[in-house]
DNA sequence: GCCGTCAACGGGGCTG
DNA sequence: CAGCCCCGTTGACGGC
């Protein structure tokens, strides 16, 4: 699983800009037209203007909402500021929002919806390789089932094991697996009236412990 | 008209 | 407590 690193990136700021703040109620504001850097779209800033007159106002007193759309080129040095770092520190940001004539909060939301494509396109690739994966095994365990019937079907005899401890043959039907643990075990019972089993062996009773 | 994309918002959690 | 991030959601827009 991939860790987006946290650390800082190589960019400086170079230029700041008077009264360029973000106080809350600025940023919370449900238009942006009232936002100065948004009242004169720059020739490298792109607006999507509703069907709204700019000057028209709601009903509630709010004005009408625009939809920004960033030029390829705030797009192209976004992309290549993300390949950089995947988060940015103050400076660097208020560096970004200068160099593309953005508000730092728009920078910052860039980033957190970019970080946010990025990891869904991390977990549908995952689910990709999860399903590939899971189509392995469902025909890893069909072929195995198949083998085991025509195992049966030989009919050659109880099938026997080789003991691990003993390497002594073990009839097969002394061993059954923790439902828990899934490990192989001996079955007590069958084990105590049979000369194979070796001390070595031990029983094993299911238990939380598994 | 529906659906996908994307900027933006709001809330909650974390941290120094 | 401010600042940041994540997450879920909203609203505008474009493409079909």
């Amino acid at each position: 699983m991939a860790v987006l690193p946290r650390s800082p990136s190589s960019l400086e700021l170079t230029i700041s800009i008077p009264g360029f703040g973000s106080s809350p109620t600025f940023l919370h504001s449900s238009s942006v037209k009232e936002l100065d850097i948004n009242q004169v779209p720059s020739e490298e800033e792109e607006w999507v203007v509703s069907n709204m007159e700019d000057e028209e106002e709601l009903s509630n007193g709010d004005t009408p909402r625009k939809k920004l759309r960033l030029t390829k080129e705030q797009s192209r040095l976004l992309e290549e500021s993300f390949t950089q770092n995947h988060t940015l520190n103050p400076k660097q940001k208020e560096c970004l929002a200068t160099q593309l004539k953005l508000r730092p909060r728009q920078i910052e939301v860039w980033f957190q919806n970019r970080r946010a494509r990025s990891k869904l396109k991390q977990t549908e690739m995952e689910c990709e390789y999860l399903k590939r994966w899971f189509g392995t095994l469902t025909e890893q365990n069909r072929r195995l089932h198949k083998e085991v019937e025509e195992l049966r079907a030989m009919k050659v005899g109880p099938p026997t094991v080789i003991s691990p401890h003993s390497c002594e043959p073990l009839p097969a039907s002394t061993l059954t697996m923790c439902p828990r643990c899934e490990r192989v075990t001996t079955n007590v019972a069958t084990n105590l009236s049979s000369k194979v089993v070796t001390p070595t062996l031990q029983s094993h009773q299911p238990s939380a412990a598994c």
